[in-house]
DNA sequence: GTACGCAAATTGAACGTTCAAACCAGCTCC
DNA sequence: GGAGCTGGTTTGAACGTTCAATTTGCGTAC
């Protein structure tokens, strides 16, 4: 299927050289190794560039030298119901950084009917990208393993397995709720819990592996509550059994600060202050939950790092064919606010 | 700038006609115009294709065809504090609408010290994409300008001015508030008033004067309130005053569920109950307002098919050249619940 | 039996770039 | 004064596809 009326065609590297009086290679030379030039030359020829407003055809170039300057970013099919919020930023900060390094993103998802795997594939063999960056990586993640065998250049925002190459990035949630839980133990909480949600997100086993070594390691009286899917309604119900059971903790993690809300609604009902009767604490820093009252002790993810780590391990495979020996794990940043209380 | 390591190279589309016995152009026409083939050959060819797995080259096939099958999506540049909670949505629903067409989207922004116009300048002069998607269109855009100067396809999430190409989508969200101020007028609203953030974005004037219109058809007391910027505090503050004021109005329509999520903090600070002693109204369906107790009403904008009108309008302009005579409005969708009372 | 028409398949050229090899002048060395 | 080097530039070929023109095969008409 091809498109019926083709585009009208630009300046070449013909006219440029044309222009100018010299050679194509001389042009080509001028923008890709102007230490070979003469430095008159290269004054002369940039100006002809310039003037007629010249830029070497992507296709062209990409066809002879292939390599293509775009990377492929598959979109993680998100419930309208429960957008991911951060999907906006995280893209801001990929694109930014792989702009200063010349690339782009190219959003991929599979055709109707196909499968990940040879959505990949028909990149790979099409030529169309350079690499993947790949989020939201599951335990065993079935791109991850595919992009293995293929041995095509991919970075991963998430881990993948030991015999995986370890280019990942990844936030260390485990060690973030642990100091949460720290923070509690502290204000001389003793009964904790954890409130996850069974939607299937990878992280969120994380963040209750970090609630649970977390109060282990201060002796705490510590339960998890699992609340099944992202429905805000069973989220609010769900909360409130947790406060009105007799051994209501004084205390609660969220395993997000989409379900800290339903925290705050809960605990609204049953008349409780949240940072005086209950104290809460999250992840993710969702900018809207700065109009809670009191504002909400978080962990937030530092999105701009994480992006610029995985673009420039993405690159290092792409461009030198190093592949990193170790996954980088970046820690999240405690944001503490009065929901935590004094 | 260009990579060291060439990728090895695939399967060609002279190693598939080497195997299947016959002659390049055959695979060609087979996979871009199959009618011209013996079924028996088409068969045939087709098998080895698929035993090969062979994919055209992208850039061998532009490179000749003129065509990339890539749109270039600009970007919005926003504030980390308060993300653009639909952009991921929205992408979803481009990515979706555009990937049935066999488009995919690139996501571009100017390099630092790059203007807007230059970046455009450089994805069209290097023939990476063949066409724009803009969204966040100002009143007077001047990407929009540049477009229509240079002649180059694009389609706008927006209005764009008479004398540009009508290749626009919007909502039509001065509709959609006049017909939220009707349902307050029916409910026995007299006093009513409006809350703007005057933060730079288009469409808050669209709302605002929805909301003047909806006032003078129904002859209520209208006054519209701006708050300087986005900042919670902020918002929540300027709500405050609103509603310590004597003439306190009965019912708030406000210019965004961001904005709606202060009026809630607000109103509980003055021990206001919504849906009794106010009634709130805002826009946008933010998922994230399903904790807002009572439900917000609101108006949701239908991403899904303002991305497909936008994708297909735009692939008209590539590939018939027919640039729409007129932009089509689309109905927001009103969401009634509980906060606007009985 | 030659000419004609049509369908099916092939061949040569071109798209615009970069790589590798060749060329050219000027200079040094002995 | 020829061989060798070096910095600067040019030339030919190739990347993998599709378009346009051509060839081939075969049935039909006269």
């Amino acid at each position: 299927m091809i498109a019926r009326r083709p585009r009208e065609r630009g300046v070449t590297i013909e006219d440029v050289a044309r222009a100018a009086g010299v050679s194509r290679q001389t042009i080509s030379n001028a923008l890709n190794a102007p230490h070979r030039l003469k430095a008159e030359t290269l004054e002369r020829v940039s100006a002809v560039i310039e003037e007629l407003g010249y830029r070497p055809d992507q296709s062209a170039r990409s066809l002879k030298s292939g390599t293509r300057r775009i990377i492929a970013y598959p979109t993680p099919v998100d419930d309208p119901a429960n957008p991911n919020p951060l999907m906006g930023g995280f893209l801001e900060a990929v694109v930014a950084a792989s702009g200063e390094a010349g690339y782009r993103i190219l959003l991929v998802r599979p055709r109707p009917g196909q499968s990940q795997e040879q959505a990949l594939d028909e990149l790979i063999a099409a030529r169309t990208v350079d690499g993947f960056l790949l989020s939201d990586i599951l335990r065993d993640d079935s791109r991850v393993a595919h992009l293995t065998s293929t041995g095509f250049p991919f970075a991963a925002f998430g881990r993948t397995l030991p015999d995986q190459p370890q280019s990942w990035v990844d936030v260390d949630s485990v060690q973030a709720v642990i100091d949460l839980v720290g923070l509690l133990a502290a204000r001389g909480h003793r009964r904790v819990a954890f409130l996850a949600s069974t939607s299937g997100q990878p992280w969120m086993d994380d963040r209750r592996d970090g609630f649970l070594a977390g109060v282990r390691r201060h002796g705490l009286a510590g339960q998890v509550y699992s609340v099944p899917g992202d429905d805000p309604g069973e989220i609010v119900t769900a909360t409130r059994d947790l406060l009105a059971g007799r051994n209501r903790p004084t205390a609660i993690v969220a395993g997000g600060d989409w379900l800290a809300l339903g925290v705050y609604t809960a605990a609204r009902a049953h008349g409780l202050e949240i940072g005086k009767d209950l104290a809460v604490a999250a992840f993710d820093d969702l900018p809207i939950t700065a109009f809670l009252q009191p504002a909400l002790t978080t962990v937030r993810l530092p999105l701009r790092r994480i992006a610029e780590a995985l673009i420039s391990r993405l690159l290092q495979i792409i461009e030198d064919g190093v592949t990193p020996q170790a996954g980088l794990m970046l820690p999240g940043e405690l944001v503490i606010r009065p929901s935590l209380g004094p």
